[in-house]
RNA sequence: GGCGCCAUGGUGUAAUUGGUUAACACGCCGCCCUCUCAAGGCGGAGAGUUCGGGUUCGAUCCCCGAUGGCGCUACCA
């Protein structure tokens, strides 16, 4: 391994076997923060050594997700770099050189053991209320006899776990430490010949010359392991940062089980990137004095400390999450937002595909964008509120309850047979204005004011006595209706005559 | 079973790293605005810091133990 370098550099080292987790998402946004704030490197590695899972799409899908999340690596696939090649399938040959060099020096041994000789250490260990570690059965064999029968037996490589206790430092918990009795000497390579993950990891890490390992709790325990091969190489071991774990509500791990866990989920439904870094940077970490909840990423990059990232886990909290998506819809430009929310109006059958659409129909678009958008936590939820736009269903509005409550009293019916009788003597486009002053008069000829007016207007307009400003309202639907979208928007007095003929 | 990690309102985090009426945010409740629903503004309830010991003049903070949660305990990653 070269000199470690100065400059600090941390990875992010998925294995391409689904999707890009949250819980993953968080540990490389932190290693990502980390590396900026301190002028470090960040790469990305792919973990690729279980063929069996291991997927090129899943790779693509990972790499899509980071960048769309707006962690850029400075090194791995895509980039390269000094320490090339990034994708651990790709570095076998490295891996079995450090292995023969650790055979060779006694560090590590051959193992002839079989699968069930050591199920049958294992039991008899839980039984005496023993740690599992391997007994070490095959770590005295004399060379010569285990060269020999290297040639006719299949066996694993495991490694000496030296008999002082194995610590390491933890940047979020301090010292830690684990007594050598309960640490198995563990298999670096399968009788297979393809090495375990703990192991290239370890070697992986090392050669890159990672300086800082950030990455999640459930790898505490492997830790003392890795250490081992640090030492057994004559490598001074990283730093080491064990996030805590994401829980779902009922306290476990979160998982699919929860719900959408998957980054990629995230921003299909409409979570914008900035929203969940925000939010994931949030989950685990405060800053000083912790009484600022919205960063950007420029400001996480500023504020962030390995130091002040918590221990305990943290449970996922989408209320939290849509509070902050709310705030960016609001506050991203409109024009991106109406590019990302486009799409969904299309799945809905609303709007047709983006690049068919009229100029027209994009203009009116974003006064509807900007009505709605108010009401949503996440982008697809737009179409179920703007709902009321595209269809209109006098028969459902008068059958439901409130409704069928306002319409019953007789002030209801006057003011929908006087609001009906201006409308009809208006053929053109109703104008706000318009709109206004009919209800003035409508009110001083029934009396009716306040809910009493306005509610069955509104059912008979929109089928719900509850809904947007009309002020804005109204041009969308006038203007709406001369559109030609796959679904018909009806105008004032189409909605009107429906609801009025539908009750005869 | 063994080993390890963790423990502040419902949730995420703060608390000059032993001295605070334990703070902020989400959520919740209420009020204002408003035809309504959102949005927005204002206010309120909600923890005495898991429990028990210790150290100390004084513990959220340090130590020990218990309890609970989680992780690892594979020739998975």
């Amino acid at each position: 391994m070269a000199v470690s370098s100065s400059v600090p550099r941390v990875r992010f080292a998925p294995s391409p076997t689904g999707f890009l987790h949250v819980g993953n998402a968080r540990t490389a946004l932190y290693n990502w923060l980390f590396a900026r704030h301190s002028g470090g490197v960040f790469l990305l590695r792919i973990e690729d050594t279980d063929i069996d899972r291991s997927e090129a799409r899943h790779e693509l899908q990972l790499m899509e997700d980071l960048q769309w999340l707006g962690l850029d690596w400075d090194e791995g696939p895509g980039v390269e770099g000094p320490h090339a090649p990034y994708r651990q399938s790709e570095r076998l040959g490295i891996y079995r050189e450090h292995t023969d060099r650790l055979l060779g020096e006694g560090k590590a041994y051959r193992c002839f053991c079989t699968p069930e000789q050591l199920e049958a250490e294992r039991q008899e260990a839980t039984a005496a209320h023993r740690p599992q570690v391997y007994s070490g059965r095959c770590r005295a064999l004399p060379v010569a006899e285990s060269a020999a029968r290297a040639t006719i037996e299949p066996f694993a490589v495991r490694l000496r776990i030296p008999d002082h206790p194995l610590r390491f430092h933890d940047l979020v918990r301090g010292t830690v430490e684990f007594p050598s009795e309960t640490v198995s000497d563990p298999i670096l390579v399968r009788s297979s010949g393809m090495p375990v993950y703990n192991y290239v990891v370890t070697l992986d890490d090392a050669l890159m010359e990672i300086t800082h390992v950030i990455r999640g709790d459930d790898h505490i325990s492997n830790t003392p392991k890795q250490v081992a091969i640090y030492e057994a190489f004559g490598w001074k071991p990283p730093e080491f940062a064990h996030l805590s774990t994401i829980l779902g509500g009922d306290r476990e791990r979160l998982s699919k089980r929860h719900g959408a866990t998957s980054v990629a989920s995230f921003r299909e439904m409409g979570i914008l990137p900035e929203a969940l870094v925000n939010y994931l940077a949030l989950l685990g970490w405060g800053a000083e004095g912790g009484m600022r909840e919205i960063f950007s990423a420029e400001e996480l990059v500023r504020e962030f400390r390995l130091e002040r990232v918590t221990a305990s886990p943290a449970v996922f909290d989408w209320e939290k999450l849509h509070w902050l998506n709310r705030h960016y819809l609001k506050a991203a430009d409109p024009e991106r937002i109406a590019e990302l929310a486009w799409p969904h109006f299309v799945i809905a059958g609303f709007l047709p595909a983006a690049e068919t659409a009229s100029t027209a129909a994009k203009d009116w678009f974003d006064p509807l964008l900007a009505l709605f958008l108010p009401a949503v936590n996440q982008l697809d939820e737009l179409p179920v509120k703007a709902g009321l736009v595209f269809h209109f269903d006098p028969a459902a509005a008068r059958a439901d309850q409130e409704n069928a409550a306002i319409l019953a009293t007789e002030s209801a019916q006057e003011v929908l047979a006087a609001f009906a009788s201006r409308v009809r003597t208006n053929a053109g486009t109703v104008t706000p204005p318009q709109f206004k002053t009919w209800m003035n008069e409508v009110k001083s000829e029934t009396g009716a004011k306040g809910k009493d007016l306005f509610h069955p207007v509104r059912i008979a307009l929109t089928g719900s006595h509850s809904g947007p400003e009309f002020d804005k309202l109204i041009p969308l639907l006038e203007d709406g209706s001369r559109l030609t979208l796959p679904v018909r928007v009806l105008n004032v007095h189409e909605r009107l005559e429906q609801f009025l003929g539908g009750a005869r």
